[in-house]
DNA sequence: ATGGCTGCAAATAGTTTGCAATGAG
DNA sequence: CTCATTGCAAACTATTTGCAGCCAT
């Protein structure tokens, strides 16, 4: 499969920013990792492989399974995507890799972004002898009101 | 297989009060059961399917892979177990059902409890609309001091 | 030509399910 | 007897991997 083209005719607007955000990470731009970054840079937003494909496949765009789930997991090691654990079932990645955390909706398996600033703690344990910080996730757990 | 037997030569210490628990919760105790009970709640713990059937079998019980998982599940639907999601890949459950919060550590993957009197919020947002609280999870990540 | 990436298909891994057999009441 | 549960094996789902072919350089 071809890298990408530099016909413009080929690179739609957006698409030499996204192979730029790829490049200062040491990842080629391939035309299939530049039309998955178009797809999950465009907003910060929570997807699963197989909901990117869906949505590849609604734009008229075919990536094959394999390379859906290789780019996200580059993606991902690159530090352009974070992982989210919420789902047992299924892996969910955020395009949003500013510090912030989650609501759940247990009843929808909604994500929805808290930023940072409306949550804050006055007390916090130390890490284990040994350990250092690494971060903190906050996954607010949510359900349909039921009073 | 053989339900719950009353000749206390094969109802070793504690299994009458692991019974008793899982009466409470409308769960029928059978030999299974109760053995996988003894196992999960002899002290709280964070534990696999895997790596309990593992722990079984170094006890020389045996049950089998479906019965785990199905008892595993139904012990959480009956609130006797809490789902912890931090491995994409691996279901785990907390049998510690108390509210309380987790270290994860990223290099060994290992859980520790936090209490929860540890963690104090001094803000946090108000649920969505038409939503409302159903619990805040809480998972700091350590990693090995680097420094 | 070279090296990296893609797509396909097969392989994994964890978990669930269908069903006959069995055991408790 | 009857019904729920167990164990086995097959089915499933999400994800990973091996490898041939291809593209950009």
């Amino acid at each position: 499969m071809p890298r990408m083209s530099q016909d413009p005719n080929q690179a739609p607007a957006g698409a030499e920013r996204i192979a730029a955000l790829l490049r200062t990470r040491g990842i080629i731009p391939t035309t299939q990792r530049i039309e998955i970054g178009q797809l999950v840079f465009e907003s910060p937003q929570h997807l699963s492989a197989e909901r990117i494909l869906e949505r590849l496949g609604g734009r008229g765009v075919r990536v094959s399974k394999a390379t859906v789930y290789n780019t996200l997991n580059l993606f991902a090691a690159r530090g352009l995507l974070r992982q989210i654990n919420v789902d047992p079932a299924r892996n969910c990645f955020d395009s949003n890799t500013n510090p912030h955390y989650h609501f759940h909706n247990l009843d929808t398996g909604e994500l929805t972004d808290v930023a940072v600033p409306a949550v804050e703690f006055s007390r916090l344990p130390s890490p284990p002898p040994g350990t250092e910080l690494a971060g903190v996730d906050v996954v607010i757990r949510v359900k349909r009101r039921s009073g």
